[in-house]
DNA sequence: TACGATTATATGTCTAGACATATAAGTCAA
DNA sequence: TTGACTTATATGTCTAGACATATAATCGTA
């Protein structure tokens, strides 16, 4: 036998103790409502301080896995909902990801003033400078999504002179406009005539869309709406849950 | 003037000191490269040990927001992917949270041992018993989704002998079935003619797709596909990334 | 100049205490 | 039985240290 080749590797006493009690919950050992021992048991159990024991608890809190009520003890928490953590990939390394080729091509550019329907879309009431964009996304040459964009100038003014024939306008925004929130909303429609000519899809065919609207501390940067074949392409999501 | 009804409530230092830093990091003040002071000189400014600034920055290394190396310091991350949390609450509770008037009803339920199509859906070798279910939820009289589900009795023998037609099988798993982990799959098709009757649309009418599949420790437990008219349902998401 | 050894230092983990605070549980009176 | 008061206790936060460890920076050598 190979000796000891992955044996080592000996983690930190808090993360064993976190990692113990994170088995017995998600095995059912430990079921919601259950009250794991106190901190000052796992104490006298482990022989360490009471701090070690805090920071794994601690954790396992954060986590939503437990709950730490004052003077009762720590509790099992029984989950509200599934949660998904859903990876949002910038599409060129999502389809390199797949291990294949991944083609850009831009469609349409334009820099205008905000007209009423842009200010609609990114949600500002002044009429600042827009570059508004079409592009699509493909993966070995098949049409892969369709992207739809607004970009408010006043909040990330180096993109009117941003080349965007050669990088797409998402992984130029995830490179120059960084930590930002957003909200997405997924929904799922049947292709129009432009759609299904962009996408090379039949007129009627599902696809599903994701618009997302990005800002920074209120203050708005982008708004897309992009369009993927419905029954080719599927968002993946895994995590734990109730 | 009401005096202090929502003045006090002063944070503890480990968390201001958080929010401080998480603010100069989300504003843009701090980008993403940016070296963040050293504990030392945190200790210094804010006149505390070692082991509170510590806290304060190892939550935010848990958040992904900083990143921390040995003898380099702190560094500000540049986050790699938009990521977003999919909070796919309970469908009662989702619709009741609406305001409106959640409705249910079984329209299907069968326990058979499993057959070929079911143990390929389930991901699972041996013939077992199963439960399939279909079933419809509706939102002020109106249909919300239809769901059609297929549960393993080797893994939650109580799902034989629940009552389905008046609990939704979601909800009863979600309350009996404590902490399991799911991969969600989302996608669109175009409603076929039984879909179509059943969510009271029309066939061709586009639909958001979610499957899920459930298991706990490797056990299956169930697997779902639910369906939304796509263009009146939206799933949001919010969350902060690049 | 390039490479290898040494050193300095910031973070990672841990301790043995401390006081604060919310609250479950017990006590007592109306 | 109910309500108000008291007490005990588990968690929440914090301190002033300690040693471990990874690694950036420096120094010395080929």
């Amino acid at each position: 036998m190979s000796l000891a080749t992955d044996a080592a590797d000996k983690p930190t006493l808090y993360k064993r103790i976190r990692a113990d009690i994170e088995k017995r919950i998600l095995t059912g050992e430990w079921p919601p409502g259950h009250r794991i021992p106190f901190e000052h048991e796992l104490v006298a159990r482990y022989g360490c301080s009471r701090m070690t024991v805090n920071k794994a608890l601690s954790e396992l809190a954060q986590a939503d896995l437990i709950e730490r009520r004052r003077r009762a003890g720590s509790f099992v928490r029984r989950p509200q909902h599934m949660s998904a953590v859903l990876k949002i990939a910038d599409i060129r390394a999502e389809i390199t990801a797949l291990g294949r080729a991944y083609g850009y091509e831009l469609i349409h550019r334009k820099l205008r003033t905000a007209t009423t329907a842009d200010r609609d879309r990114l949600g500002v009431k002044k009429a600042g400078k827009v570059v508004a964009i079409t592009c699509r996304h493909s993966a070995d040459n098949v049409p892969f999504a369709v992207e739809d964009r607004l970009i408010d100038l006043s909040s990330v003014p180096d993109a009117a002179t941003a080349d965007f024939s050669r990088e797409p306008p998402g992984s130029w925004l995830l490179h120059h406009v960084p930590w930002t929130e957003a909200e997405h909303t997924i929904s799922a429609i049947v292709a129009d005539d432009r759609t299904a000519d962009a996408l090379g899809i039949a007129v009627g065919a599902p696809c599903l869309v994701i618009d997302r609207f990005t800002w920074r501390s209120a203050r708005t940067i982008t708004t897309v709406r992009l369009l993927y074949p419905g029954d080719s392409h599927r968002l993946v999501a895994r995590f734990k849950g109730g």
